[in-house]
DNA sequence: AAGAGTTTGTGAACGTGTTAACAAAATCGA
DNA sequence: TCGATTTTGTTAACACGTTCACAAACTCTT
């Protein structure tokens, strides 16, 4: 169950960076690939900051973690560090995924454009219904359950989705691992025990709402003695110097 | 950009749990449930955590902050518990939600059968394009962009989904917050500014899968000197006692 | 009634994440 | 070349989250 310990620079090239910076640096480079589109060649981290919607210091040790990227009294290069942060996130390969239940979610994440350029492709469709099994969805022709592993091998496939019903999900991160697969993402409502060394990501989309639900509960419940219930119309709060 | 003081009493009910226990309370809540289902009267915190797929003393630490629902020596009511955490996180009552953007991921939040369990209920669709406007989707008629703000004040409806394109995601966010709308899921890859009060949760599926391709480099690279590519089959560990 | 066994609730230690603050290192104008 | 200015990289303080460990509070047996 440990995931990884962080500021381990044991070997030569490896950082250790840490999860919450790992889970921030695909924000930065979708901020640098917008300002690189708009042709801005450098930028301050308070700029991309903004862009990023995070705290300018907080950018500055993320980035800190790969190295010294920028240059004091100017910032950073915008092309130099989308290329630094890509190398880092393993994107200058693309990653295969294979998609296991293509129903009403699958089928969405299979159409799904943005993933091209985010350096994932979907290579493969699996799911259990024989009906489903043969047809094509988004260009890819759905292969029977009992494929995978043969699918998995053929291709490079390292990354598995689950897009089943919850009592699927164990199963199906079972033989996803069996296959070789060593890296989860699951949007079944449903704990997936895997062996050490593949890791689990859990998209749980009901409670995120759940989330915002009990906040709406809390405002509602703070409210009683406020302004009865008004549409206050402040306007949009933008974080710019 | 401040979010909640966590600890606070300061009024008589309100209590401030942590973000992360209030993101947890939902997966015991699954968790009690599945064994209120199966019959099951009373459970300790082990069992609960491993069923939940947590650390023991990080439950009984979560549940201590809604109070003291156990028995020592004894362990929990399944059902009394199942009850205070969905009243704490607002499960009394249903919350209506609208879905701005009906293409492939928002066609499959509406069709989801799942949330109604978890009290929310899609109340509305809406859509800018003409052509999906008026057409019917799982049971729901395509209500126009324009019509959102008699939508939202005419039904109670307090949360808002952004499963449209990321360029429409900011003006879509301003319509929600002119509309009245306090919280918003958003699933476009940009960030959404909105006035203080409102609440924002992000979820990005391209970032998910790109976090598990980090990882992957990490492994693929750590693995230099490890077994040559062998489909390592270690039996799925599980935490039971 | 007392002792053995069980399990909660929580204090305290530890680990991780955030942010203010500032020295170090660059640019630029005079 | 030097001083003023800008902006990074990093330290150190703080906030938040996790987990161990144990007293307190319960049950059950004898
Ligand atoms: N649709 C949503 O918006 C949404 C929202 C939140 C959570 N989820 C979760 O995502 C998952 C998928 O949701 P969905 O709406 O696409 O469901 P769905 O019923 O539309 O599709 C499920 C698909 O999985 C296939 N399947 C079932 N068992 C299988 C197995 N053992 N192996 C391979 N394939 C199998 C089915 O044939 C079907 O095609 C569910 O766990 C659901 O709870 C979905
Ligand atoms: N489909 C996926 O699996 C997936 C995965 C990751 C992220 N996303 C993100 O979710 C969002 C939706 O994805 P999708 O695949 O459903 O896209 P889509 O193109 O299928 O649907 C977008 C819908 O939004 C509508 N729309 C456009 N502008 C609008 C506006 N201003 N107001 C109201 N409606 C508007 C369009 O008419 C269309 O119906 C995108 O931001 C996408 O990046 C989707």
């Amino acid at each position: 169950m440990t995931i990884l310990r962080s500021t381990r620079l044991a070997d030569g090239t490896a950082r250790g960076i840490p999860d919450a910076t790992v889970a921030r640096l695909p924000v930065y480079l979708r901020a640098l690939n917008a300002l690189a589109e708009q042709g801005v060649l450098s930028c301050a981290s308070n700029e991309l900051a903004e862009q990023a919607g995070v705290n300018p210091a907080k950018l500055r040790k993320d980035l800190s973690y790969l190295g010294s990227y920028g240059t004091r009294g100017v910032g950073y290069d915008v092309e130099y560090l989308r290329y630094q942060i890509a190398r880092e996130m393993g994107q200058t390969q693309d990653w295969d995924v294979v998609i296991v239940g293509v129903g009403n979610l699958g089928s969405a994440l299979s159409a799904y454009q943005g993933f091209s350029t985010r350096g994932i492709r979907v290579a493969a469709l699996v799911d259990a219904d024989p009906q489903r099994v043969g047809t094509v969805v988004s260009g890819i022709v759905v292969s029977p359950l009992d494929t995978l592993d043969t699918l998995v091998s053929e291709r490079q496939i390292s990354i598995g989705v689950i897009a089943t019903p919850a009592p699927a999900a164990q199963e199906v991160a079972d033989r996803l691992v069996a296959a070789g697969i060593t890296s989860i993402l699951n949007f079944a409502p449903a704990i997936v025990q895997v062996p050490e060394g593949v890791d689990v990501r859990k998209v749980d989309l009901s409670i995120e709402l759940q989330i915002l639900a009990y906040h709406e509960q809390r405002k509602a419940s703070a409210d009683t003695s406020a302004t009865s219930k008004a549409t206050s119309k402040t306007t949009s709060k933008v974080v710019s110097a």
